[in-house]
DNA sequence: CCAGTTTTTGCAAACTCTTTGCATAAAAAG
DNA sequence: CTTTTTATGCAAAGAGTTTGCAAAAACTGG
């Protein structure tokens, strides 16, 4: 009964995971799973830790190492908004395990996209340059519909300029 | 004789590009940009400063002042590869203004792509979203011929996995 | 279910990149 | 050359992330 989609592994598809090395299934580890199954969208440490119920509060410090471990093991990718603070989402949580996202720069509001970089371009460049195992990070940015209606812009700003592409 | 590439802007297009706010031409943004033109690739501010001239040394600091004043006059584009450090490349030193960078996750060798998500896909994901004013951040990872010949791993890592998607 | 062994956690400190306050230096203006 | 205004250097502060270490929790084998 393994493979759901949009929700917390469960036990065993944890310790499935987490067998092979000699690591724990910790309290900890399966409130942060927890928390990310109810989130759609990646959090940052921080978010997940506020997220998490009082009876599971945990350091900082141990979610980072809960993150990297992990991502390890697959179950959390990692995302990158280019404000310099790693975002993670439970993997398999969406439709496509592989797909990019749409923030909007003033309100930070996040959209999932299952459009991706074309394959066959990417083999073309993989063939083209030499290099191997090619992968690639892509992330939109644009002005939600809510915040280019509210041409109030006294709204919240990311601190750093996410592209500028 | 304006436009330039590949080389650095000279003094009248950078006064015709700070002219309007008052800002000033000073030794070290002249360095910077000097130093910036000298390298194909995008650069930290830690490896602008060491490439700075003993003649024209400056602060961290500046650097980094420097960088947002001449990322607004759009004299520089910042990109990210994802570990979290930004960097710097002269606008105009390619042939294309906007591009994106392939890099190697085992030395950190960078090579140029013109390659870029193809726009017809991009408006579409902004008519369905209902987001305007759509941009993307775009950086491929993999693994650089010589890197994949020396099967000895042992080389220099990045510290923080650029992408994992 | 308990005792032993090994991994985790919490806490504090350390690190890296980046930003900022302030007095001084340098650039532009007259 | 003097005045005015912006930039720089230095040090300190911030933010995100990592790490050392003793105490706590999880797995193991009786």
């Amino acid at each position: 009964m393994a493979g759901h989609k949009h929700k917390t592994p469960d036990t065993a598809e944890l310790s499935a995971a987490i067998r092979d090395g000699r690591r724990r299934i910790t309290g900890q580890r399966r409130a942060i799973l927890d928390v990310l199954g109810k989130h759609p969208h990646p959090m940052t440490n921080r978010q997940i830790r506020e997220a998490l119920p009082e009876s599971s509060q945990c350091d900082l410090a141990t979610i980072y190492r809960s993150m990297r471990l992990l991502e390890e093991l697959k179950l959390v990718d990692r995302f990158d908004f280019g404000d310099g603070v790693a975002r993670f989402e439970l993997a398999g949580h969406h439709a496509q395990d592989h797909h990019h996202h749409l923030i909007c720069s003033r309100c930070d509001e996040v959209v999932e996209v299952e459009d991706c970089f074309p394959a066959e371009l990417q083999e073309e460049l993989a063939k083209r340059t030499g290099y191997t195992q090619l992968s690639h990070k892509l992330e939109f940015f644009g002005v939600c519909p809510s915040c280019s209606d509210s041409a109030a812009k006294s709204k919240v700003k990311r601190k750093r300029k996410p592209c500028g592409c």
